[in-house]
DNA sequence: CACATACTTTGACACATATCAATTACCGGA
DNA sequence: TCCGGTAATTGATATGTGTCAAAGTATGTG
């Protein structure tokens, strides 16, 4: 099992192949030397609040296991995941004080932390890692506006394949379970918690599963393992271009 | 009318008073005139689309009057607006070579345009330039997160309120027609637009509209221009917290 | 091993929004 | 001022997803 901590995703050029979006500091080894002095970890159980919405948030953090996802809420409880974070992802808002939404502890969760302070000091005299950082949240913001496609156009079915994909390609970049082009993986999320990544009621997003499972373009084994006998069929469920296709 | 250009962007601090994400380099005099040397203006009509989506970009730019949005689309046409970029606010993505979506402009058009090399250069010498960047990028985040809440979650009447909040909001920073809770402007986009924005239908918006007509939250002269009695009462519908409820 | 608990599936029905179609209002140009 | 075309409204109906309810399936605990 890969576990990245946060002096990983600032390794050298070259050492993260996991993430494209992984912070590299390239050949700044000092920093990393300083990064390695400033991490702790800090581990949470599924269901537990990382960081209220609104909270003062002083770390920046990076999953090494687990998943964490972030959550808006209305007043009446309708809520909405924005954020998804997987295992290599960054958590943080340097420059910020506060939360702008709950970060929840999907499944048990391992995140390697830093103190806020120091590390926007390295970020202020360490220009390479600014802009690793600025590509990393623009990578996100394109990230949150396919899922805006996603909330606002794509049908039910469409988006729990979308999902699936999505979670398909993750995986196959970590621990790959890939034979041509079937590929099998553990559901990290229940179906709830999928409703408020898709915009769904979980019934609906139940529905759906069996939908695509009856039409042959999932199996299950249990309720949350996986197999997916044709990649590209599934894609082709998602409404998004056949193109980007490939698992990788 | 305001017409903000890239420069003023990079003005001094203190002196863009309009928006919080503008680019603010404080006191970097220097580049200031870098980027008064670089600038050159572009100006599109209604509907002409300014980038197409994988397309080369070679600029980064800043809007100076009209309306231009970022939309995607699936295969069969269903298109969703992922931004809505109103005078002062900011195109472009340095370190990315090609635009993730179509930028299109939604009203007549002027642009304030950098040529983008010498704009990353002037990003990668000028630290704090960098970092101002990187909170735009940021605010822009946070946006798209309210944003995917918006479509995943609320209702049509609530979609509705909320464009109507925004845009009441972002123009009393512009050119304030204010009385006291009242306000009125002129609404910048079609239906179709709005409905784009929206994740909803044309005609659903326009009940919508008519609903809110009905129920004294809004008023109409023409088809464009809304007057808004209490802005309040309006922010109550949106299904959004109050406490942000005053115009800025 | 039995039980409690949480998660998931399935069903019946309601309702919000989409779809298709027909008017109506508005705005610019002759 | 009238005319033409686009934009907007309104209506009737269809449909997808939500809601409420019940039953089924894991999973862990004493």
């Amino acid at each position: 099992m890969f576990a990245p901590d946060l002096t990983k995703n600032f390794n050298k050029c070259g050492d993260c192949p996991i993430r494209k979006r992984a912070v590299c500091a390239h050949c700044e080894t000092e920093e990393l030397i300083l990064l390695e002095e400033m991490k702790y970890y800090r581990s949470f159980e599924a269901g537990q609040t990382v960081v209220w919405s609104g909270d003062r948030m002083d770390f920046v953090a990076s999953v090494v296991s687990g998943i964490a996802s972030l959550t808006q809420t209305l007043e009446d409880g309708r809520t909405q995941m924005v954020g998804l974070l997987l295992p290599s992802d960054f958590v943080g808002r340097p420059g910020r004080d506060s939360a702008p939404y709950d970060v929840v502890a999907t499944t048990d969760l391992v995140m390697c932390c830093f103190r806020k302070k120091p590390f926007e000091e390295l970020v202020s005299t360490t220009p390479r890692v600014a802009q690793r950082l600025l590509q990393m949240t623009l990578d996100e913001l394109d990230a949150a506006r396919e899922w805006m496609l996603l909330l606002g156009r794509k049908t039910a079915r469409e988006k729990i394949a979308s999902l699936l994909a999505i979670i398909a390609r993750r995986n196959s970049m970590l621990a790959t379970q890939t034979v041509g082009d079937s590929m099998s993986f553990d559901l990290p999320l229940t179906r709830e918690a999928m409703s408020d990544y898709l915009g769904l009621t979980l019934e609906t997003v139940s529905r759906q599963i069996s939908a695509l499972k009856k039409d042959g373009l999932i199996e299950l084994q249990g309720k949350r393992h996986i197999i997916v006998p044709d990649f590209q069929k599934l894609v082709l469920e998602s409404g998004d271009d056949a193109d980007g296709g490939l698992p990788i």
